[in-house]
DNA sequence: GTTAGGG
DNA sequence: CCCTAAC
């Protein structure tokens, strides 16, 4: 307490901080973000369809290969040469690829470098192969049904997203999964495939509006911190939650402020997309045939007992795919192009979002990614196998793009990168055409600002070839694109937290920003001090403005008054206190040199 | 880690 | 709200 307050008063000691502190946070942040930007794209979505798809598809070795193995990234796999191998008697594999190439095909100048690569060789030349559930061969548009999928639905799913499956020896047909809720794709990925973060804007949340409003006891108890990314937040709560507690543990009168004055307010809940939207009717789903194989009797004894340790083999392979149920709005007098397009990209968003793989073994999802098949029951012997499934499921190290942000706006303020520059890279320029996305009478081009943001990252970035048209992202726009994606929601202050904010400001100053907050907000983990500042800043220039230019809630003018005021008394304080330093240092300039020497 | 200010 | 510079 005393030393923080010795800091306080006589400003910062450089030489005490060491070097590193005092190093620019986004150039700390940068190291960080990088390693995250590069593993995005290894993972690829569709690199793990595929990969999951080759993997499937070999000879996968012994059982006792760990799932996580079975999983690996993509790149291993082709770089490590694996054998392919496809049992002559089972109709051609279509790996998901293909489908997605097949889309590709409707926009040349897309993605040159789009799937080939991945797909090369046996794989690629079976793509005629493919077929979608319900029949058809596949070619041309007919690959997409649009607004009629079947509504199979599978129990005791509790994964997200895309679901591979997988059984032994058997074409499966799969029920559905347990929910229609439960399966994701673009729409319901928004609310499902961040689950975790999908609290921040529960209506629980919104009302209870973390924080102050809680009971102090509660500081130490578990709770729900918002995960949506904010890093000061995190920070704050890191270093709160060690520090704070002893040194507030005293109940302070003030801290209640807001138990007597609490009042919640609406968090508008926008549609996301308002032209594409899933039904959550139909999963996405890779159908695999899982194959017995030859077995190697070469068991492994007094190795752990409890290991049946046959070198038996389990061949997995995906035997069709198809895309989620989409809805697709779109103006009578758009192209069919443009058509072709928006499905291509509601597809390739789905896919986009940076998902891992989950496994679920009769409908238990499979964790442990340690465990080998054979402990898991993928076992060539299991002949009770029910199903085998693979999903893509939202990855939980970050939040997923267009997935993560509950205002209708995501696509504004989660993906800056995918505005018209870098679009133009992607698409090409006939992508702006007016008759390709007309305007609506209002000149609201919805239509094409959504579509820029369904235009995926991923899809651009599967495989950096050199002929691959994009240009590789600049390190600004991968920083861009993190920090687009972990934008915090907007939470406006009510009028409460105003009232908060003007009495602390009037009694510490509007220089003391983290006393502010640890006064009257401490508890309100979504209020960073920098917020309070922000918003003191709107204060002060709401107040300044008439009242016919205010926006938002609006502030009792009584407070503005008092904005101004405080704002007014704390400038001038703060001109007196310069002035002084000033004329010490005008006084006596010797007095000061002279101190350094003696240090 | 905080503060200040521009965007 | 975010970012950056500077403390």
């Amino acid at each position: 307490m005393v030393s923080h307050k010795c800091v306080e008063q006589f400003g910062y000691k450089d030489s005490l901080l060491p070097p590193n502190a005092r190093a620019p946070r986004s150039a700390r942040r940068r190291s960080i973000e990088k390693t995250v930007v590069s593993e995005d794209d290894n993972m690829c979505a569709i690199d793990l369809l595929a990969t999951v798809a080759g993997h499937l598809s070999f000879e996968s070795g012994s059982s006792l290969m760990s799932v996580d193995k079975l999983i690996e990234d993509h790149r291993l796999v082709t770089q490590n040469s694996v054998k392919m191998e496809f049992p002559e008697e089972d109709t051609p594999l279509m790996p998901p690829v293909a489908l997605l190439s097949q889309v590709n095909s409707y926009q040349g100048s897309l993605s040159p470098c789009g799937f080939s690569s991945v797909i090369n060789g046996k794989v690629e030349d079976e793509a005629e192969g493919f077929s979608y559930s319900g029949g058809g061969g596949g070619g041309g548009s007919d690959a997409f049904q649009v607004g009629n999928f079947s509504e199979d639905v599978k129990p005791g799913i509790d994964g997200d997203a895309v679901v591979l499956d997988a059984r032994p020896n058997v074409v499966v047909s799969l029920g559905g999964s347990s929910s229609r809720t439960e399966v994701p794709s673009i729409g319901n990925c928004a609310s499902h495939g961040v689950r975790d973060d999908v609290n921040l804007f529960s209506r629980d949340d919104d009302e209870n509006f973390s924080g102050y409003i809680r009971p102090r006891v509660t500081k130490n108890s578990p709770r729900t911190v918002p995960r949506i990314g904010d890093r000061r937040i995190r920070k704050i709560l890191a270093s709160r939650h060690w520090k704070g507690s002893s040194r507030h543990a005293d109940t302070k009168p003030w801290r209640n402020y807001y138990s007597q004055h609490q009042k919640s307010y609406p968090i508008k809940k926008r549609k996301y997309f308002d032209h594409i939207s899933d039904s959550m009717t139909d999963d996405y789903r890779l159908r695999t045939k899982m194959h017995r194989g030859s077995r190697k009797v070469s068991s492994m004894k007094g190795h752990g007992t409890s290991f049946v340790s046959s070198d038996a083999h389990v061949k997995l392979r995906i035997k069709s795919f198809r895309v989620p149920e989409l809805f697709i709005e779109i103006p009578e007098d758009a192209t069919v192009g443009s058509l072709k397009r928006m499905v291509m990209e509601a597809v390739s968003t789905l896919l986009s979002d940076g998902h891992r793989v989950g496994l679920m073994v009769q409908g238990k999802k499979v964790r442990d990614d340690n465990k080998t098949l054979h402990q898991t029951g993928i076992s060539q012997d299991n002949t009770q196998l029910d199903s085998l499934d693979f999903s893509l499921e939202p990855s939980s190290e970050m939040p997923q793009l267009l997935t993560s942000h509950p205002s209708g706006h995501a696509y504004e303020e989660v993906l800056p990168v995918c505005q018209a520059a870098n679009l133009d890279n992607v698409l090409g320029s006939d992508y702006h055409d007016a008759a390709l996305f007309p305007s609506d009478p209002l000149g609201n081009n919805n239509m094409t600002e959504d579509l820029k943001a369904m235009i995926p990252e991923a899809l651009t970035d599967l495989s950096p070839g050199p002929l691959c048209r994009k240009p590789k992202k600049s390190e600004q726009q991968q920083q861009q694109q993190q920090q687009a994606a972990q934008r915090r929601i907007r939470r406006p202050f009510s009028v409460t937290e105003v009232e908060a904010l003007v009495q602390a400001v009037e009694k510490l100053g509007t220089g003391r920003w983290r006393d502010v907050k640890v006064r009257a907000f401490e508890d309100a983990d979504h209020r960073t001090y920098v917020d309070l500042k922000d918003k003191w800043k709107t204060l002060v220039h709401t107040a300044k403005i008439s009242p016919q230019q205010r926006r938002g809630e609006p502030v009792p003018q009584e407070l503005l008054d008092r904005v101004l005021n405080a704002h007014g008394y704390w400038t001038q304080q703060q001109m007196q206190l310069q002035q002084n330093v000033n004329k010490q240092q005008q006084e006596t300039p010797s007095q000061t040199e002279g101190m350094l020497l003696l240090n």
